[in-house]
DNA sequence: CAGTGTGAAGATGTTCACAGCG
DNA sequence: CGCTGTGAACATCTTCACACTG
């Protein structure tokens, strides 16, 4: 076991791994092969799983595998997913209103405390549980609420402004939804979802 | 210049230089240095550009820069975005309606033809001009409306039926948004988008 | 002579292969 | 004796540095 400087790659991996272990887990598997664990999951081989893991610690048996509970702790420690993260959402649009309802972020202690947008008729609706508020108040609320995530679900030309918002109230992490690219201090840590350039990258794939 | 064999990472950046000169052009910048193209773009230097570029071909100037409308248009072309790509929409639900009502796509030649659902109650909505057909239509209507790609944006434990039906049609490429390895034959290229595990990816880097 | 295009060096990430433990 | 954990070999990607051209 090597500590720090872990790869990128395995980070990005790590998800992928919790939800390996969660579904090899109901399905009653206990003691799981890295051979076996990798099974369906495309891209990844046995000696990247292990290498991955081996960052972090020896939680392998040797000569048995990987027993699936233990992992599964392991894994949302690294992750820091048993804290609640407080999140903030803004632009509550129809990417915002699927980000509002979608349930599964709560499973992974992802909650979503308040939610932003400019627009009079959306100020003051519920969505999802959660009141959309002006966002001339966004500085003022992610500071008293103690929020450490932003999500930015809106259009491209106000996504820069909102971010320098989220980070002057202190934001230490942002997922941004719109195709821009953010200007943030370096102690922010940004992570693109960039539907359209997915589509066009996935295009050049297309016609062989 | 040389052919074939371009590193994948170089096509994930050319949806970024390709928005990144449409600025530069929209800006009345015509000659461009490598240098003050990659400004703003963070984490690609004037080398990566210039690099990537070079696989493609000599589209620069000596001395010079690169030509705003030149370098566009050898993007779009290398993307294969001058031709109409017909996508399928499966799930009509929170995600799918922002899907559909999300104008961007066809700005580059991604037109959601049609939608698909299982659920009665939404079965027959036109959504963002769209008519959300019955599910058991997909694959005779995949085939018969030539649709090259589908965009996933059902519930996890239905997300790899939607993939079988979509690849039996003979669809090549599909965008999933539901949090699921899907298993697809070689030949068809998938690109996820799992927003959950990107908020946890992010999560990681946000506790110091 | 400024800035591109590109081999070569360096860094990061993956695969191999096997020692060593349970 | 099977499978993990891990150095070492290999592959991919990035950065360097400079010859060359418009």
């Amino acid at each position: 076991m090597k500590k720090l400087k872990i790869p990128e790659k395995t980070i990005e991996r790590l998800p992928l791994y919790l939800r390996r272990s969660e579904k090899l887990h109901a399905m009653g598997e206990n003691s799981v092969t890295s051979q076996k664990f990798v099974r369906d999951l495309p891209g990844i081989n046995s000696d990247n799983l292990r290498k991955d893991l081996s960052y972090f610690g020896n939680y392998g048996k040797k000569g048995n595998g990987y027993d699936m509970s233990r992992l599964i702790k392991e894994l949302r420690n690294i992750l820091k997913l048993n804290k609640e993260t407080h999140v903030a959402l803004v632009g509550a649009g129809n990417l915002g209103t699927a980000l509002l309802t979608h349930q599964d972020f709560n499973r992974w202690g992802f909650r979503i405390t308040v939610a932003f947008d400019n627009r009079p008729k959306v100020i003051g609706n519920q969505i999802g549980g959660i009141l959309v508020e002006p966002i001339q108040d966004l500085e003022s609320t992610v500071r008293k609420k103690k929020i450490e995530a932003g999500m930015i679900a809106v259009p491209a030309d106000s996504a820069q402004s909102v971010s320098d918002s989220l980070t002057s109230a202190g934001i230490k992490g942002i997922l941004n939804f719109a195709p821009t690219l953010l200007d943030v201090p370096d102690e922010v840590k940004v992570k693109q979802v960039d539907i359209t350039s997915t589509l066009k990258e996935l295009n050049y794939y297309l016609q062989e």
